[in-house]
DNA sequence: GATGAGCGC
């Protein structure tokens, strides 16, 4: 760009500031010259400056034709590639991209739960994710990672948590199961590892085997708590103690275990695991006081 | 650092 006369230098907000007068008339008019043989134009405007001097303002651009040649081939060719997607409709010249509008669907991967099978006696359930020397494991996408829940990516996709009810395990509802459809609703007493009782011996509650778990985080509810801990054998319960005056997690929570061993073998691999960015506390629990 | 809601027959 050039500039002849005095190239008064326009500040911000007196770029159209032309006290009401347009003496625009008086100037001469626009020259465009070229593109010459290397592609060079030159556009030459007159205007006023803020102290009424006529300025001259040439603007050299260098067109395609040159430009090109300093894109690579593959460029080049890109440039002649058929529009896709929303490109089509819409008018976008030469332009290489443009933001889409089209709906692009993820697949989300399987919840930490999804598993075949119970892997009860099936060596370490936590090989999953027993890499690093940190255990860490998002929530929402079940992956051991760099991000936690809130901010894992499929945060907003991911629908309620599936909730409490203990599928059928394959491999030992045996009869219990039978002639039950996969995943279909199975009632308490005839879950797989839950006790056989009836009539008068049935006891109300079973607070056996109760664990409890501290350090949750606050948004720690419970089917967290059961995808957490059902790989270690059938849970009859899980608790997260809520606030009642704000609706808060407590930060503890309970886990009661149909069988003892299956509660002993939690405690001794999540006590001290990298959940939700805190380290959480696995212990047995002193039985509630009634 | 921390130990749960509900109970009506």
């Amino acid at each position: 760009m050039a500039h002849q006369g005095e190239p008064a230098k326009l500040r911000w907000g007196e770029l159209e500031e032309d006290d009401g007068e347009d003496l625009d008339f008086l100037l001469p008019p626009r020259q465009v010259i070229g593109p010459d043989e290397n592609g060079i134009k030159k556009v030459i405007e007159y205007k006023f400056d803020e102290d009424g001097n006529k300025v001259k303002i040439t603007t050299t651009t260098r067109t395609r034709k040159l430009a090109n040649a300093r894109l690579s081939k593959r460029a080049i060719e890109r440039r002649s590639w058929p529009k896709f997607g929303d490109a089509v409709h819409e008018d976008v010249g030469a332009r290489l991209t443009m933001v889409s509008t089209e709906e692009i669907l993820l697949e989300r991967p399987k919840p930490l739960g999804a598993k075949t099978e119970e892997p009860k006696n099936a060596g370490d359930p936590l090989a999953q994710f027993q890499k690093g020397a940190v255990l860490m494991v998002c929530r929402t996408c079940g992956k051991k990672g760099d991000h936690w829940t809130s901010r894992c990516p499929y945060k907003d996709l991911a629908p309620p948590s599936e909730g409490f009810i203990d599928k059928p395990a394959a491999a030992d509802a045996g009869a219990a199961a039978a002639g039950a459809t996969k995943g279909a609703y199975v009632p308490p007493g005839m879950r797989a590892g839950a006790e056989r009782t009836t009539g008068s011996d049935m006891r109300r509650r079973n607070d056996e085997n109760s664990v409890r778990v501290t350090n949750l985080s606050e948004d720690t509810r419970e089917p967290d708590l059961l995808e957490l801990f059902r790989p270690f054998g059938p849970v009859s319960r899980v608790y997260v103690a809520i606030d009642q005056k704000t609706g808060m997690s407590r930060g503890f929570g309970f886990v009661n275990f149909v069988n003892r061993e299956d509660a002993q073998r939690a405690i001794g691999k999540l006590n001290g695991y990298g959940y939700d960015n805190l380290i959480l506390r696995v212990e047995w629990a002193t039985p509630r006081a009634n």
